[in-house]
RNA sequence: GCGCCGGUGGCUCAGCUUGGAUAGAGCAGCGGCUUCCUAAGCCGCCUGUCGUGGGUUCAAAUCCCACCCGGCGCGCCA
């Protein structure tokens, strides 16, 4: 059969025909020799060889012993005669492995028509109409985020994209924490004037009677302020403490509209989305929580615990709900659900939260960080208890830290975003001039802020969620190697290459990305460079299928780099504008996959895929 | 003390879900590459008891157990 004519369908993911041809011919070859296996099953047994080992390699210990041969023998017999078919290049029994090579120049028709023709959809699945909604950031609003938060904001937009791109219809909702002990001392402190605020608060906030926001001061930095000494203070003084209880059981009656409660919070928010937004995380909602609160949604998820058998009186008259039967660590078998006075827990209030998300969304993610598995336990055996069949889904990540230690605010132990941002923008920026001298300032600094925040958000997702972090100002700010600014690199280069073409030739380039990419047959043997990028390409869709399915978004950092290392060492081996003439168009199809595939990865991640730099 | 999560070259990390063939990158170090598509690049060299000890298996960085180290948590905070 011959092997020079390319299939002409499409498909999402190139891997997907020659991987189930070859189970299905596995499966009837298996048969004969008395194995009985589903072509499904056998697909998921495929692997991948080591390096100039093949594409694809099967296993064959565990059959061979049911089959009672040695495996070596089993794959001998196996490669003997297997049809090469339309995607296999060769078939080879190695060491107990039966291992097939795929028809290089299929493996890069296939690759370049799905990319080049699905372009943007490149990687991305239909619409599957699964609503799910995913919660993440939810930082308290008491002032400026910091590096640490702004983890749960990175790795939470990633996985919202990567769901999004996985065919989700995915709302990404941010949980603002108005009512919470923290977010009211702040609006407790900025009630009073700040003549009225207690000495050491002032002090602390640096600022003096009569003080005003700076002209440009973000509102996230202005109001945050007197949050550190406030919420010492709180901590320390009972009647201090006792305002603020006030103030929010007043709120919770209905003697302070919400619009005036939520003045500070709102504004500090404000500051948030901003500072979010330069690293490219949007919400699609943001949920207040007084609002469970103000509706009656909290009362009547009391009064539903108060009426549970489970429901218990502690000493000082607080509700709490008897958890045993649940799967809990011992001591939190008992579950507080008020104060002394009645007033909600947290937890409370994030049950009415989820009982709305469950309601609305078929899947309820929830984003946070390692110290809150435990509140998430706690809140799936509640929501258990109140009767609801299904469960919110948990993605954490571990905390980062600084060399010094932990982050604190009252320590004044504490990276914010903003000057990590406004850092990293200020050495781009010395870098671009330093490089490319003969840009204009507008540019310049247009490059600057997309390479410095870049790299910013780059570093905070490259590594595994659950590893803990140490943050480190070189490291956050590099610009070589494992960064987006070398992923960047590589596509401005691609671009530039294009640019070139599309000057010089546009009509040669137009012919090359034709209906038939690249004008296969190709004129002779691919470099190894060529293959090995191609086939870089041809695992986006599959990698993109596997993150929205197990939340390794890190692997959505990792990917386009490599891309762009296969791409640079292409780009370094093989000439393509005046190079071999007769190859010019597959190249040129070729380097526009690669910007198409960078591009479309690079959107995952919100980092913008420069035409120069 | 109990629970959850981490521990892979000097440093920072992939790989662990579903065991598979010589454990991959980046940084740092050393040595090369620019009359030619952007050198934020490329090529080469150097560096590993995969925390420790047991177990399961034809096969363990990957699974199980114990221990060590680090992070996080363990009711009137969120």
């Amino acid at each position: 059969m011959s092997a020079t004519a390319p299939s002409e369908s499409i498909h999402r993911d190139p891997w997907a025909p020659p991987r189930q041809w070859v189970a299905r011919e596995l499966s009837v070859r298996l048969a004969h020799r008395g194995l009985t296996l589903d072509p499904a099953a056998i697909e998921g047994e495929l692997a991948s060889p080591p390096e100039g080992m093949g594409d694809l390699a099967l296993p064959l210990f565990r059959w061979a012993k049911q089959a009672k041969t040695d495996p070596n023998t089993l794959a001998t017999a196996l490669a003997e005669g297997f049809p090469l078919g339309e995607y296999l290049a060769g078939v080879e029994a190695s060491r107990g492995f039966l291992n097939f090579r795929l028809q290089p120049e299929w493996l890069a028709a296939a690759t370049l028509r799905s990319v080049l023709v699905l372009a943007q959809e490149y990687g991305r699945s239909p619409p599957n109409q699964r609503r799910v909604c995913v919660e993440h950031t939810s930082t308290n609003p008491t002032g400026l985020l910091h590096v640490g938060r702004s983890r749960n904001g990175i790795v939470g937009d990633t996985y919202v994209r990567a769901l999004r791109a996985a065919g989700y219809d995915v709302t990404a909702q941010f949980y603002v924490d108005d009512i919470g002990r923290q977010a009211a001392t702040l609006v407790w402190i900025w009630s009073k004037p700040i003549d009225q605020w207690p000495e050491e608060v002032r002090s602390r906030a640096g600022l003096s009677a009569g003080a005003v926001a700076p002209e440009g001061m973000k509102s996230d930095a202005w109001l945050g302020k007197p949050y550190p000494g406030a919420s010492e203070l709180v901590a320390q003084d009972a009647a201090a403490a006792q305002e603020v209880s006030q103030l929010v059981a007043r709120f919770e009656r209905g003697e302070i509209p919400a619009d005036e409660y939520r003045r500070v919070p709102r504004e500090v928010l404000e500051g948030t989305k901003a500072t979010l937004a330069r690293v490219g995380i949007r919400f699609d909602e943001f949920v207040w929580e007084s609002e469970f609160v103000l509706d009656g949604s909290v009362s009547k998820v009391l009064e539903l615990f108060a009426a549970s058998p489970h429901a218990r009186r502690e000493e000082g008259g607080a509700l709490a709900v008897d958890a045993s039967g649940w799967d809990l660590p011992k001591k939190e078998a008992v579950i507080l659900l008020t104060r002394s006075d009645g007033s909600s827990l947290y937890v409370v209030r994030d049950v009415a939260y989820h009982l709305q998300k469950l309601a609305r969304f078929e899947r309820v993610i929830d984003v946070l960080g390692e110290d809150h598995k435990l509140h998430f336990r706690t809140l799936s055996a509640l929501l258990e208890m109140a009767g609801v069949a299904r469960k919110p889904e948990l993605f954490t990540y571990s905390f980062v830290s600084l060399p010094e230690g932990k982050m604190s605010t009252r320590a004044g132990r504490v990276v914010t975003l903003d000057d990590l941002l406004e850092e990293a923008h200020v050495r781009a920026l010395e870098e671009v001039r330093k490089r490319r001298p003969d840009l204009d300032a507008a540019e310049a600094e247009r490059i600057a802020e997309s390479v410095g925040t870049g790299a910013v958000r780059y570093h905070l997702l490259a590594i595994q969620p659950d590893k803990p972090i140490t943050f480190r100002w070189e490291e956050a700010l590099s610009f070589e190697g494992r960064s987006a600014p070398f992923v960047q690199y590589a596509h401005a280069r691609a671009a530039s290459l294009l640019r070139r073409a599309q000057e010089s030739n546009p009509a040669e380039l137009a012919h090359a990305l034709a209906e038939r990419p690249g004008l296969f047959p190709l004129p002779g043997t691919m470099e190894d460079r060529e293959l090995a990028l191609l086939k870089t390409l041809s695992r986006f869709p599959s990698l993109v299928a596997r993150v929205a399915e197990t939340g390794a978004v890190h692997l959505l950092a990792l990917y386009p780099h490599e891309v762009a290392e296969r791409l640079n060492e292409y780009y370094q081996a093989v000439r393509v504008l005046g190079g071999e003439p007769n190859w010019l168009p597959f190249r040129l199809a070729l380097i526009a996959a690669a910007r198409q595939v960078l591009r479309n990865s690079l959107e995952l991640i919100a980092i913008e895929p420069l035409d120069r730099m």
